[in-house]
RNA sequence: GGCCUCGUGGCGGAGUGGCUACGCAGAGGACUGCAAAUCCUUGCACCCCGGUUCGAUUCCGGGCGAGGCCUCCA
């Protein structure tokens, strides 16, 4: 099978042709930890997660090296510990743990590599100094800088020409730059914030250095993938081609791929606008973290996404299809089968799912079709194959249906019990009363050959 | 101002030079004590104006509209 996938560098979907099909490597931008990641930064993770995943299925579990970095120095952390007058780790530490226990919620696999920018400074001294002895970085007093005019490649990636830069120019940054456009690599110490020791002095490292050195250090480059969201391609993911571009003499990734925005109203969530909402948030309200996932997966990864509770509603009306399915087979041992390979070329197509959410209705439906134990086998076996890839249908079909109603559940039961006994006695004024207490506590029954069952109404 | 996306039915959202996914919601039918679930059938679309073409929602040009980047940002 063949994937392909749409390369920011050259913005045409292209034929993905690792240099070594027994190890694949990709790299993704990760969280910044100095405060809760809303859920437009868990577009990234996921969308990322899935590709994960193809390639995992088509290359082999230990052929994909897939590394998320925690950025966990920066400005923001650093005025974050300072304001509220707890010690950096304090803040980072806890940051990470709920980031992961978030995506975990979305069925979001652990990367192979979780470095952490604090423990790869070394690394980053390494690539700083290799840059200054090309003369393509220049040390002065409040830091060390790249210097952008001595990169003729500088803009490849962003298709924005030195002169467009200089146009553009309105950043007010440190005195000493040569130019508006350089950019730090390397932040001199200041009072108060933690530094390391250099041979250009002691600081900091600057942010796109991080993943520039941590790229080199965990994967080695050029690497297969590099991912992110678009408002990564400048300047973030410009200067780290800059930089490991001019110090390696090599690409720094083959392919580039970009996820687009979440909006909120149509205009784009972040913090500073102030319409996030939180993974946390909607799982404290009820959501599943199998919905948030699917909402996510619903537009193709290029594409905006408008966020809603609209979107939800309709993401979780789709899963529940899905478990439906299951749960009507749940007797049959599902089949030892791979996914479809229409699930398969869906995900192939740059990693199309609106088209792979297509092709697990086609499969819920031949669930619910299948009458010979072998179809239904068979039907059950390509359903959890392909849901997997995909991230979904983890759960135990009855307990995603129920999972809302906690002890009440088992009241739930009684009352149910209860019907079946009016219903096996023809009382249908006392069937239907039942059924109507049930619905107005959120449980639809269904009546079946073989006895009745219930579940969260939609 | 510069650079870059995008505009599909009530909603979400794929895709294609002619046969017009898929999900949700709607309608009809089967099933059911009645329902629900499920299955079957079905209505509803391609921003506007030109051009290319036998034929364009799909290609080209223009217009209008929306969004993003150029500063931290997924």
């Amino acid at each position: 099978m063949n994937i392909e996938l749409t390369n920011t560098l050259t913005r045409r979907k292209e034929p993905f042709a690792p240099s070594d099909p027994a190890r694949i490597t990709m790299y993704v931008c990760g969280p910044t930890v100095y405060d809760t990641a809303h859920i437009g930064n868990a577009r990234p993770p996921v969308v990322f997660d899935t590709l994960f995943r193809l390639l995992r299925h088509t290359y082999g579990e230990h052929a994909v090296i897939y590394a998320r970095n925690y950025t966990d120095v920066d400005d923001k952390i650093i005025s974050a510990s300072m304001k509220r007058g707890v010690p950096i780790e304090a803040i980072t530490r806890a940051v990470e743990e709920q980031y992961d226990s978030d995506m975990g919620a979305l069925n979001v696999l652990l990367p192979t590599l979780r470095p952490r920018a604090t423990e790869n400074v070394a690394a980053m001294i390494a690539v700083i100094e290799k840059l200054i002895a090309r003369g393509v970085a220049y040390v002065v007093p409040s830091g060390v800088y790249f210097s952008v005019a001595a990169d003729e490649d500088y803009g490849k990636l962003s298709g924005r020409s030195q002169d467009d830069l200089k146009a553009g120019a309105r950043v007010e940054g440190e005195d000493d730059k040569r130019a508006p456009s350089d950019f730090a690599l390397w932040k001199s110490v200041k009072p108060g914030e933690p530094s390391w020791p250099a041979p250009f002095g002691a600081g900091r490292p600057g942010w796109h250095i991080e993943c520039s050195a941590m790229i080199e250090e965990e994967l080695g480059s050029p690497i297969d993938i590099h991912g992110g969201g678009i408002d990564l391609i400048f300047p973030h993911h410009e200067n780290e081609i800059a930089q490991s571009e001019s110090a390696h003499g090599h690409a720094l990734a083959r392919v580039w791929m970009h996820n687009g925005f979440l909006t909120m109203d149509k205009e784009k969530m972040s913090k500073s606008i102030g319409n996030i909402i939180t993974p946390r948030e909607l799982l404290d309200q009820g959501w599943q973290g199998e919905t948030i996932r699917w909402a996510l997966l619903s537009a193709q990864y290029r594409a905006p996404l408008d966020w809603s509770d609209d979107l939800l509603k309709q993401a979780q009306a789709s899963l529940d299809r899905l478990y439906g399915a299951l749960l009507r087979l749940k007797d049959v041992a599902a089949a030892d089968v791979g996914p479809p390979p229409a699930m398969l070329e869906a995900l192939a197509d740059d990693l199309n799912t609106p088209a792979a959410i297509a092709e697990l209705s086609a499969l819920a439906t031949a669930a619910n079709i299948a009458k010979k134990p072998a179809d239904m086998a068979k039907a059950k076996g390509e359903l959890l194959a392909a849901a997997k890839l995909f991230g979904v249908l983890q759960d135990d079909p009855e307990h995603w249906f129920r999972a809302s109603f906690g002890a009440e559940a088992v009241e739930i039961d009684r009352l149910v019990t209860e019907r079946v006994a009016a219903r096996a006695a023809k009382d249908y004024a006392l069937s239907d009363k039942l059924r109507d207490d049930l619905a107005a506590r959120g449980v639809e029954v269904m009546d079946g050959a073989s006895g009745s069952t219930w579940r969260r109404k939609g």
